[in-house]
RNA sequence: GGCCUCAUCGUCUAGUGGUUAGGACACGGCCCUUUCAAGGCCGCGGCGCGGGUUCGAGUCCCGCUGAGGUCACCA
């Protein structure tokens, strides 16, 4: 058996939505499980969807994901080259040949014809089969010759066979087969000499010696049309990986094809929402496909190992932020001090604008009950100035803290703190450890009061202690001093 | 509407004729604890419906229902 070839095929849209993410994810893990070789094609044939620097978007997010491909418009390859609008004289001769042969013809309708067609269609009392209604198979060849003579517009349509059926088998969905009835005379090449996708894309597998296609379901049904041309050809297809479809639900608890309501869809935007790219990976990862197993950690490396097409779901996923959200806390706290470091500080500086303070102290704490990075600043508010609050705070049942006990806890910590020499989390825990016991209170009470004062704040990240040793002596206690003075 | 496809806890899923239907997220409780988290333990919760086949069906067959996809000179 040759070598395995997958391909990634994305338009240059200008962002990467994480359904097309998944399908590259899948297309280079099942390449990879077999040793084989995964090229990325861009698919530029739409010129009115043409978008700036979209093609760099897409190299970008396969670097940061970690999919290296072995083919393709930035490393090259032997097949190339792997940009559709460069090859367009190879798509023209091929459609050439079909019409040649007898498998496609010129077509000349109209746009208008076409639209009217099209609203014939749609109307209530229409019951025949829907799409082009094949006006210009039959053209007689020398009407054919005069147009083309005339510079008449032109498509080239495919002809299917009337009768008969299609089959082919699908590594997710098994046996799938069309009625050739069913199927459309689809557009080959454009009236603007570019093909459609459906055209290029069988040439290009074939030519690049693509085995398996991995793309989304909603070819299924498409693909008996992509087989014909194949046939068409003499070549043989390749084997088909149809993929579930990534759904989101609203909030009503509708599901559909996730979207821009659902949250953030695209590989950026979850970036910037403050999720790690390991942590997008292992989701998606198992989203649709299972690794016959309860672990569900998985690296990109372990994944290349494991995956399976075979082990495909076939039906749709609802993508699940909640979920990707704990793979995210658990990626957070896998990362080294100060590869969290690195990434948390312009989260960090974004609430703390005071140089004094300790970021790494700060970062340690913070990484130990984080979901994302994007919850930093909220939880640092209280680092630069004292927010205004509620002597209520000082009141917790559980911690034993009232507005009686409040106030002598901090008169004590504030004589005890004073005479510290040395400002550190254990120094300090001890002491006030120290002042519950002088008090002949509970420790929890002490120190519910002294981080209230502290902080202004009912949640923070870090103990009591964890807070006076990064704010430092001097603003520990002006802001303790600050809390008694309250009562 | 025609065609294609799918269907196990709220969600992602294991399951391939005989299981107390397993795991994970979320949710609830407890423990731990210097707040909140994290971590540990426990719990709640599911085979869409109706017919078959079979000694026995979540697993096989048929129908229904529901859901999704597709029917572009977009991919």
């Amino acid at each position: 058996m040759s070598e395995v070839k997958t391909r990634f095929a994305p338009s240059p849209t200008g962002f990467m939505h994480i359904g097309n993410l998944r399908t590259a994810l899948y297309a280079y893990l099942t390449a990879k499980s077999q040793g084989g070789k995964f090229i990325l094609r861009i698919e530029d044939t739409d010129q009115d969807r043409k978008v700036d620097g979209a093609v760099q978007v897409i190299y970008d997010t396969l670097s940061i994901a970690g999919l290296r491909n072995d083919e393709g418009p930035d490393c090259g390859g032997p097949n190339g080259p792997y940009v559709q609008s460069e090859r367009l004289d190879i798509y023209r001769k091929y459609a050439q040949q079909l019409v040649e042969q007898g498998d496609a013809y010129y077509c000349f309708c109209t746009k208008d014809r076409l639209a009217k067609l099209h609203e014939e269609q749609e109307s209530p009392d229409f019951k025949g089969r829907h799409g082009y209604d094949g006006h210009c198979r039959h053209l007689p060849k020398a009407e054919v010759e005069a147009l083309l003579a005339a510079g008449t517009p032109y498509v080239i349509r495919q002809k299917v066979p009337q009768d008969g059926v299609t089959a082919y088998h699908d590594v997710v969905f098994g046996d799938v087969s069309v009625s050739n009835s069913e199927l459309q005379d689809i557009v080959l090449i454009k009236a603007d000499g570019f093909p459609t996708y459906n055209f290029a894309h069988v040439i290009d597998d074939h030519l690049m010696e693509v085995t398996h296609v991995t793309r989304g379901s909603e070819y299924v049904a498409q693909t008996p049309a992509y087989i014909l041309i194949y046939r068409a050809f003499g070549w043989e297809h390749p084997t088909y990986i149809h993929l579930p479809l990534i759904m989101g639900k609203d909030a009503e608890g509708n599901v559909s094809k996730l979207s821009k309501r659902h949250g953030s869809v695209s590989f950026q935007d979850m970036i910037e929402d403050g999720y790690l790219t390991e942590a997008i990976i292992n989701y998606i990862a198992l989203l649709g496909w299972n690794p016959k197993t309860d672990e569900e950690m998985f690296t990109l490396a372990e994944l290349e190992k494991r995956f399976n097409p075979e082990a495909i779901n076939k039906s749709p996923a609802i993508f699940d932020y909640e979920k990707l959200l704990w793979f995210n806390g658990q990626y957070i706290r896998k990362l080294s001090a100060d590869e969290f470091y690195e990434k948390a500080l312009p989260f960090i500086r974004q609430a703390v604008k005071n140089e004094s303070i300790d970021m790494r102290k700060l970062a340690a704490l913070l990484q130990q009950r984080l979901e994302k990075m994007t919850q930093i600043p909220a939880q640092l508010t209280f680092f630069d100035a004292l927010p205004e609050y509620s002597n209520e705070l000082y009141v917790n049942a559980k911690s034993k803290s009232t507005l009686e006990s409040a106030p002598q806890a901090l008169a004590k910590s504030i004589e005890v703190l004073e005479g510290l020499d040395e400002w550190t989390n254990e120094k300090l825990y001890y002491a006030l450890k120290d002042v519950a016991a002088e008090l002949g209170v509970k420790a929890n009470a002490v120190m519910w009061a002294v981080r209230v004062a502290a902080t202004g704040t009912l949640v923070t990240p870090g103990g009591a202690t964890d807070i006076l040793d990064i704010l430092g002596k001097e603003e520990s206690l002006n802001r303790l001093k600050n809390g008694l003075a309250r009562f």
